[in-house]
DNA sequence: GTGAAATCTGCTACCGAGTGACATTTTGCA
DNA sequence: TGCAAAATGTCACTCGGTAGCAGATTTCAC
């Protein structure tokens, strides 16, 4: 790594770093750009070249993460009934997740005080979701375009169970086991909720 | 009605009619809210004393739309099972969309040109699905407050399967019959999904 | 090493959304 | 008509984000 792509990485991280406190300290709405550049000795231009906007900083890898769930799914055996890839991604997600609880709790406390920070992550979801419905619409057999009806859907509901049962778990600390809330969310997309709602099947 | 109150309505449907005329005109983000203003011959400052912000201009009623939404959550058959509510709800809202298909796929375009609009579109969705979280909640007995997971994640799901069926229904110029979207989306929710993606029975 | 070219940075000036304070007009009512 | 309240306008400001350009640094070829 040459000299200069170094220092790109310190100054990077050191932005990183400071937001990071200040965020901690009085908060994201409260701590201006201009502050964290100040402290890292940067100006605010400067900042604007190495995080496209401020709220980047609270997302700073989601990048490389949806790459992550990329090749997991592609690398998935084909023969592999959907639903059980789903478990098999379920479950290296909740370890890392429970693995560095603090600090995905600390974040997603984060978010939901800021309006902009809940709409970035929901951005970030809407990427997710596109990836799992072509994903889906692979599953089906109908090339690898323009996914099918179904498979968009599926892709809705999966990311909203997803957001759902992730919310559960961070209002409670992180105290469930995450893996089996997982489990518990896809069985349900699976087999549907009438076990919660059951059919009447006493109607004409 | 009073004069006074008069005028405000009028001055609040200038505004929007305005915005909508340069939305359409130039699009969403290259239209000032000081050229809205200037058109109507309103200072700035009076227009966010009527639109907390420029975003509000595209989702003018969504309050009423959530209460119509509510109201008929109450009103509903107390003994009828959940999802056939469900099924009359989106009946009642179909016919909605249907019959004001070009004024909704219109905005959705609109919405679409503009990543806070998608942010705003998103938070609306969530005040919907929280209602509907803790509608199932009651439906499942457990009183009002802080409805069961199974709850919210299906309200999640709910959500997330209307949204990528509305999606669909947009993107293809509403020539599709939003109710029959409907219907198979909530017949997907309650039966589950492995119709779609079958279970492999023949594993071990 | 030295110099030139590519790259990085800082500065200043700008835009647009949104807010606060305070003066001015308009309306409702007695 | 006159007075209080409500609505509006004006001005100045903050903050996130961008454009242009000048000056500094690094790289690389020689």
């Amino acid at each position: 790594m040459s000299l200069r792509e170094h220092k790109k990485k310190q100054t990077r991280a050191a932005l990183l770093a400071e937001a990071h406190r200040l965020f901690a300290e009085r908060g994201y709405d409260d701590t201006t750009v201009e502050e964290i550049c100040e402290r890292v000795g940067v100006s605010k231009r400067t900042f604007f070249r190495y995080f496209p906007s401020k709220e980047d900083l609270v997302f700073p890898n989601h990048e490389e993460r949806l790459a992550r769930f990329l090749t997991f799914l592609d690398r998935a055996e084909h023969s592999l009934p959907a639903f059980d890839t789903l478990r098999l991604a379920t479950r290296v997600f909740a370890a890392d997740y429970m693995e560095n609880r603090e600090h995905f709790i600390t974040q997603q406390r984060l978010i939901e005080t800021s309006p902009g920070l809940m709409a970035r992550e929901h951005q970030i979801d809407l990427a997710w979701e596109q990836v799992m419905a072509h994903w889906f619409g692979q599953k089906l057999g109908l090339g690898t375009d323009e996914p099918a009806l179904a498979a968009k859907v599926l892709a809705g509901a999966a990311i909203g169970v997803i957001r759902a049962t992730m919310r559960h778990w961070t209002s409670r600390n992180g105290a469930d086991d995450l893996e089996a809330l997982g489990m518990s969310a896809i069985a349900k997309l699976e087999r549907g909720f009438t076990h919660v709602y059951p059919i009447d099947t006493t109607r004409s």
